[in-house]
DNA sequence: GGTGGACTCTCCCCCAGGGGGAGCGTTCAG
DNA sequence: CTGAACGCTCCCCCTGGGGGAGAGTCCACC
């Protein structure tokens, strides 16, 4: 038996994070005595312990680490695992694209910016719809843009594009419908024919990879702002050159646009 | 002038966020009402949200983010946003280290303990020491060898090696000292004759990169405690095969030793 | 000129995953 | 037997937010 102090050295866990993992059932001693209260650990721990080392350096939560200490099956476990990988995958894309921006917003010599507004009529189009959490967006776009492409097929009439709820912005759950624009639009499936209203749109473009999109909302809302108007109703997105073009990111080209109308 | 919902929506910065930047004097609103505590932003904000928001997203400090925007200079302001992405590359190092040390740890066929008890004479070495906190470790050594290789050249009797107090591995700072044997230990500079003390060790070879050796630390955790026995003193590592040897990171070579001594 | 709804204010509590330290009990070797 | 080292619980602190209560403000519409 080892003490929490004994235990701590061995495991080169804090002996303040060995309590704390005990209170969270994460790694109970394996003997408790009831009148000191003192912990004691037993060598057949370490392994365990440096397990939770390990998945703590991960970031992975404490909760997630007990599932995957309780997983018996090592297939599940590997699995819990690699769902975290996955993650850390993510996360890593997601820091590339805040350092891109960075380093975009920093440049010393900002592009002036480049807004036109459009009166855009409405239209008939081919879409899909849906409320999505603002996580999911990514995943949610593939598969109903992947819909409406084999029930459009070659029928399309110009580049695809999406409206996003504003709430999508400020990390919650919202409408989105991406489209195709076509002129007879199917019903198959979640594609269904939908009319984009014909707006008032604030729009720029956005060259390069999508990530890199959040400058080109800024010079929107400076824009705006700038032109004493105001932002009313889904922001519209249309993918110009896109992936269906060309695997060159470079050369993508998405055009961005707030429905405005002049306050004053 | 903008209420801080309409710079909340132009910037995807959560209003909460924001009275939060406002109280930690990170963004300041332009104007605020004085009778109504009302805050409102100015246009010409928008570029500074955008920045914070993305060093946000590289998880810089708010502190730090406070003095990258308050740095003047363009050059002082890159010098520290490169510090930023340095740390993200060491973290995602360390990240990579834990993966693999993860997949070993839960490696279903788990390696037999092999650890050797040795009974270790004292001994005359070359050798720089130091208190080094934990973080600054892995420098300090590159400087002190490359110090040590200067002082003594082709006199080297032997592979390096390092003792390394416990404290450094309960995340605070610890005395440090690596050594190169040699015949006739200089004395230059930081270099100095020191005395390996005799010890009796229980040692085990870690084969691999360096990230992986705490697999090492855990078998000799394990062992220390089923024989018995139980440490006393810094830690010593002994480089049998490095980076001084071959660039092969697989091929490398660390004995691991701890200072032991029998219990009962 | 009201009024209602949307917006904003402050204040307090919550989360994870720890760290610092007070105040007190336990162990164990000299 | 005694003191140092170690252990215990408890409370507050940190970061960077989120949720919600209760009250005050703004503004467009009637």
């Amino acid at each position: 038996m080892l003490t929490i102090g004994e235990f701590s050295r061995l495991t080169h866990l804090s002996v303040r994070t060995l309590r704390r993992y005990h209170e969270a059932a994460l790694l109970d001693p394996a003997v408790v005595d009831e009148t000191t209260g003192y912990r004691y650990y037993g060598v057949e721990q370490i392994p365990t312990a440096q397990v939770i080392h390990r998945l703590r350096e991960l970031d992975v939560p404490l909760g997630d680490v007990q599932r995957i200490l309780r997983a018996p099956d090592p297939g599940v476990r590997a699995a819990l695992i690699a769902d975290h990988l996955q993650r850390l995958e993510d996360e890593l894309d997601r820091t590339r694209a805040a350092v891109v921006s960075l380093r975009r917003l920093l440049r010393p010599d900002p592009a002036p910016i480049d807004v036109e507004l459009r009166a855009e009529p409405a239209r008939t189009v081919a879409a899909v719809e849906g409320v999505v959490g603002h996580r999911d967006v990514e995943a949610w776009f593939a598969g109903a843009m992947a819909e409406l492409e084999a029930a459009v097929g070659a029928a399309v009439t110009g580049p695809p594009g999406g409206a996003y709820d504003n709430a999508l912005f400020e990390q919650e759950r919202g409408h989105v419908l991406v489209y195709l624009p076509t002129s007879a639009p199917p019903r198959t499936g979640r594609v269904h024919p939908a009319i984009l209203p014909a707006a008032e749109l604030a729009v720029t473009t956005h060259v390069g990879e999508h990530d890199g999109v959040e400058v080109a909302y800024g010079e929107l809302g400076t824009w705006v702002v700038e032109n004493a108007m105001s932002v009313a109703g889904p922001v519209r997105e249309v993918y110009v050159v896109g992936p269906r073009d060309t695997s060159d990111p470079a050369a993508w080209r998405t055009e961005i646009g707030w429905p405005v109308f002049r306050v004053t």
